[in-house]
RNA sequence: GGCGCUAUCGUCUAACGGUUAGGACGGAGCCCUCUCAAGGCUCAAAUACGGGUUCGAUUCCCGUUAGCGCUACCA
């Protein structure tokens, strides 16, 4: 076994089925993490090895969606390395060769059952209560036979001849010593009768042949691996160290799926999940850093990730705690950064035509900032800003709209005009108001025009301070939604 | 069914034989306060079960249970 850590180099395998599964990220995550404390290799590879899931467009899709969330590789489609390419089924060849090597060794075999009597002959093992497994009929033709069959056409697939009675065993960095009967082992197809290769032949060829160290991917491949520790061994070859990562699930534990939920990370980005708080989140699942930090950027990551302190348990994938993340991510970016998605959000909803200054846009945000998740939050929670209200909250119109309202909201408009700048500060109107306050004699200490203000110009009850809001309105939009309400709410 | 993996608050997790079992999300409450947030403080909440080993088990071993994965010419 090679348990050289020099020259690390490590690959992310996914086939293209045309997203990318929030647990593909994680496991890509880990396998970039791992490559960049290591200074090795990161490299993308593509399993394309079954053309009835070929989906159009799914390679771009991933490799869009992988350097969006900032894994960028270093070998790879587009990327080209030493050892390309780096797409399986332009390795055809290489495959096709091995296993005929692996057939001239006696390690594999030449197997022309049809579907059919492969059908029955598990249907009856099912029957029986054994576990299906080839029967080896093929591996006991007589080689004219095969020439015979060859010569006829009939198709065949290789199989790998699985050695009878050994114990397969192999370290693996998550969970240490497993061990596997080779009895229970299937004589695995390698090459399917369409000549392309199965994921057991492939991945460990080109593993090789990439010169990967460390194999770190799901659970889902732990049963699966005696099958490549033996294919190493009839090649010869040394095996990578092995990472077998704990599995994403849905909320009642099963195998995170579609149907619960979403798994597509485009899901996620085109919700307007930052590709921080993501990329925090699922580092999390399964990985921590042994204190209590839980905000991480990417570059933080890498220098604290180890295999080491990866668990074993699967990890339900918990949107609640990635909803927070992204607003620990979002508090943390600059006012710049959130100008630029608020911009490009604003322009994409139906406040479009709306002309607004950066200077006002600066504004909501310092005012906003504690109150969003999401960018898409400044337009939902604060729409106010972008225009004036239309509707007034009926609850809150019960609660703060009494008769005399209207006549005190008079008054402040009345002295709101007496402000002689367009933009007065937020002291001014807090002036203005409390002058105001103390001119009345039937008013409340407190909020007896606090909370009708904040009625008038925003339509609700919630948000930031009303001196915040009426110093980002200015003197004359708050005067004129104040009028506005005063006409159209109507106690009820 | 067989084989494998796993098992600490509802969820993500810490503890690598000795802790009042810690933190975070979510929940509840209080404080702050013009509302909503944010922030501060507080509370509720877990070692699946049964055996060992040990002076002492969340931790090591065995079993049970449960969950998950694999069991294809899919990856």
């Amino acid at each position: 076994m090679d348990t050289s850590t020099n020259n690390v180099r490590v690959r992310f395998a996914p086939s293209p089925t045309g997203y990318l599964h929030v647990g593909g990220l994680r496991t890509a995550l880990y396998n970039y993490l791992f490559a960049q404390r290591h200074q090795g290799a990161f490299v993308l590879r593509i399993e394309d090895t079954d053309r009835s899931r070929y989906v159009e467009g799914a390679v771009e899709n991933l490799i869009e969606t992988l350097t969006w969330a900032g894994l960028e590789y270093d070998e790879g489609p587009l990327r080209d390395g030493p050892f390309g390419p780096y797409i399986q089924s332009e390795r055809l060849e290489i495959y096709r060769e091995h296993a005929n090597n692996l057939v001239r060794e006696g390690k594999a075999y030449r197997c022309f059952c049809s579907s059919d009597r492969l059908e029955a002959m598990r249907k009856e093992q099912e029957k029986q209560k054994l576990s299906p497994k080839y029967d080896r009929l093929c591996l006991r033709l007589p080689p004219q036979v095969i020439e015979e069959n060859i010569q006829k056409g009939i198709s065949f697939v290789v199989r790998m001849r699985v050695p009878d009675n050994e114990i397969i065993r192999f370290h693996d960095i998550i969970r240490d010593d497993v061990e596997f009967l080779s009895d229970r082992i299937d004589d695995q197809v390698l090459l399917k009768s369409d000549g392309y290769p199965t994921y057991h032949l492939a991945n460990v060829i080109d593993d090789h042949l990439m010169q990967i160290t460390h194999v770190i991917r799901g659970e889902e491949w732990l049963s699966s691996t005696p099958k490549h520790i033996l294919l190493y061994r009839f090649f010869g070859w040394n095996t990578p160290m092995f990472a077998h990562l704990p599995l994403l699930l849905n909320p009642d534990r099963s195998k995170l799926s579609k149907r619960q939920g979403d798994v597509a990370v485009e899901e996620y980005r085109a919700k307007g999940y930052l590709k921080e708080a993501l990329v925090n989140f699922v580092a999390l699942l399964g990985w921590n850093p042994g204190d209590e930090r839980e905000i991480f950027s990417l570059e933080e990551l890498a220098k604290e990730f180890s295999l080491e302190r990866v668990g074993k348990a699967g990890a339900i994938f918990n949107i609640d705690k990635l909803n927070w993340m992204n607003f620990e991510h979002l508090r943390r970016k600059s006012d710049q950064e959130v100008l630029a998605m608020l911009k490009e959000e604003l322009a994409h909803s139906r406040f479009r035509e709306h002309q607004l200054s950066d200077e006002y846009l600066f504004k909501v945000i310092a005012a906003m900032r504690v109150r969003v998740s999401f960018v898409k939050d400044y337009l939902e929670k604060s729409p106010y800003f972008f225009e004036a209200p239309t509707e007034f909250d009926h609850e809150v119109v019960r609660k703060r709209w009494k008769r005399d309202t209207p006549a005190h909201m008079e008054q402040l408009v009345k002295m709101f005009r007496k402000l002689n700048k367009p933009f007065p500060t937020k002291e001014d109107f807090e002036k203005a108001l409390y002058e105001t306050l103390g001119n009345l004699i039937t008013a409340s200490p407190d909020g007896g025009l606090i909370h009708p203000t904040r009625l008038a110009i925003s339509g609700v009850g919630v948000g930031p301070g009303l001196f915040d809001m009426l110093y980002i309105l200015g003197r004359d939009e708050s005067i004129r939604r104040i009028i506005t309400a005063i006409e159209k709410i109507r106690i009820e």
